[in-house]
DNA sequence: TGATATAATTGATACGTGTTAGTAACACGA
DNA sequence: TCGTGTTACTAACACGTATCAATTATATCA
């Protein structure tokens, strides 16, 4: 650091007025009335020295660092949120610049540990808080909910209200089996994304069975498998579903990762997608046009989850109340060619 | 904000001592001695209270904020650099994390632009920077280096003499040669993963000409082709070789992505992988083992990257000159289906 | 015992900004 | 000339910490 600092001082000494006018001018104070002459001298000074006010010094008086903390709670599905992350964040970034804030982003390991994230809160280092895939045996939570801290949660987590952005889980696996229907088949399986006391594999559960209580089908639990978000998980559900009496003809697969699996299993028995099985996913992974054949699935809107979730957190940053404190985003049926178009 | 703020003062107060012992015993002043009695009274005080030291106000009488940014330079290739940035991302956090470094992200669409993020750096907002993806046209970068300011690239960018971190490219490809000249293969084609003035590129491209003047084979340029980061330009410049008057038996894909499009093309010939066609990807996406047949890659070590280049801010900020000022780490050949197994 | 060295603690100041309350200059009407 | 109102600006304080120089309590030694 060859160089000197700058500080405001330098400023309004090279301007020829006093710190204040210089403040006064800088931040546009409302109410207070600056000649056009002074203004013009004080803006060119500040140019001049490549001024820019000391971010800690400022936060330190205004009680406001406009900085907003993105946690990441890892959980088993790491491979999965990962996934999404980049797009995620570019989503709350592009809300988060204009209007002034920067994004620090924490990756936690044990939520249950107490220091694990909290400290950004007590040392006001930042003004408001994302919470990713929150877990409910978080301990820190509720000690933001007493002093109400600016949080949003980006996933579910019934109970401490607070506001929240998620996916419509139900009807995107509404969607995806509707699809199937639509094509015709009548024995649809399910092999979802994770154990089913996670929320979203339980609503994509429950959207299935919407599905098909909807088109008059029997929900038969001899067609239900559950994944463990590994591709794996997937291969060893899908060949007990070959392996049943009378397998399906199609398959909700409810995570593209375990319906990577699903296929290398199909493909193994010499069967071929999607004329002897079809197979819809669930997130649109970037990779599922890649695959052959490409994967018809559940876009998730990952940039429009951090949007939102960042435009929610500036309300109540700002002390509004948000308008709407559970947010669910609509997905969209990707349709490729692991289903066949019959449709068209 | 229900509860009001505790600083320093209250637990002064309760632990019957002045504001400076309290920050003596915090911080561990060394050179101060401290009597185990009063030491004990002030810890049990802080924590009693929650104390944690307000982070604007700390780091304006020290000039340090315990923060380093991490900037996304946004280049063509999105898609490549998001692939890994979780990864990245998670080394950097990682080896930050101890050191007591927090990770401001920040992406830029256009690094000509005077405010893109080096207000980042006059605020003094953080104490060093690592930058992902540098350009040429980067205007605010040798502003950087007249300040000598903390900075370290993720990438390469010779001239300005910024320490840096890359991957070594052009053993990395020649591995991957090898391994299929190593199966038998003698005509070898290449697609690379963009346009040759990226220095990815053209190392890769370099690796591919040292493995076969290693092994006195001849260079052909009819066997060269430029792919474009996507896999439609893998699939386009497959397509050509295939139609070459004498094919290649092998190719080295200097990107997965680019190489899910050759894989498809060939496939759309109705040649097999790897009986007709052995295939080399580079980068080992994610997925890179879910496509059929897995593909045989070279494993980028992103995770490592990350982690390196803090480790080199880190000794930078402070004020250690790095051992070696321009780092290649090593990539691993990940054998898996696309190109046979004669070898083992 | 008194002088002196050492251990333990503190008062005062600086860091760079935002902001409140207040002053000086000036115009205006009576 | 005086009071009143307005405009344009400023002096002084606060934010919460780290740290230096200074001070007080305690042990050591002749």
């Amino acid at each position: 650091m060859a160089r000197k600092r700058v500080t405001s001082k330098d400023v309004a000494e090279l301007a020829g007025v006093s710190r204040t006018t210089v403040s006064f001018v800088l931040n546009n104070v409302p109410g207070v009335r600056i000649a056009e002459e002074t203004r013009r001298r004080v803006l060119e000074a500040a140019r001049e020295l490549g001024y820019f006010p000391h971010a800690a010094a400022r936060s330190l008086v205004t009680q406001r660092s406009h900085l907003i903390g993105f946690v990441l709670c890892q959980s088993p599905d790491r491979v999965f949120s990962d996934a999404f992350l980049p797009e995620v964040l570019r989503g709350v970034g592009d809300v988060a610049r204009p209007a002034g804030f920067r994004v620090l982003v924490e990756s936690v390991e044990d939520v249950s540990k107490p220091d694990a994230y909290i400290q950004l809160v007590w040392e006001q280092r930042i003004d408001g808080l994302i919470l990713s895939g929150p877990r409910s045996d978080d301990e820190q939570l509720p000690k933001l909910r007493e002093d109400n801290f600016p949080v949003v949660l980006l996933g579910q987590l019934p109970g401490l209200g607070f506001p929240s952005v998620d996916v419509n889980n139900i009807n995107g696996a509404q969607k995806a089996v509707e699809h199937l229907i639509n094509l015709g088949h009548r024995r649809i399986g399910i092999i979802t994304n994770a154990p089913p006391y996670y929320t979203a594999s339980a609503h994509r559960l429950e959207g299935y069975r919407r599905a098909l209580s909807k088109h008059g089908l029997p929900f038969e639990r001899a067609l239900v498998r559950y994944g463990d978000f590994t591709e794996e998980s997937g291969y060893a559900a899908m060949r007990e579903l070959l392996d049943l009496a009378l397998p399906p003809t199609a398959v909700f697969v409810a995570s593209d990762l375990v319906a990577f699996g699903a296929l290398a299993a199909i493909h193994e028995r010499g069967l071929a997608v999607p004329q002897d099985m079809a197979v819809v996913g669930f997130d649109d992974v970037r990779l599922a046009r890649y695959i052959t054949p490409p994967l018809t699935t559940v876009r998730l809107p990952a940039y429009e989850l951090g949007a939102r979730a960042m435009k929610m957190l500036i309300e109540m940053i700002e002390g509004e109340i948000p308008a709407e404190s559970e947010v669910f985003l609509e997905t969209e049926l990707v349709i490729r060619e692991s289903c066949g178009s019959r449709s068209t």
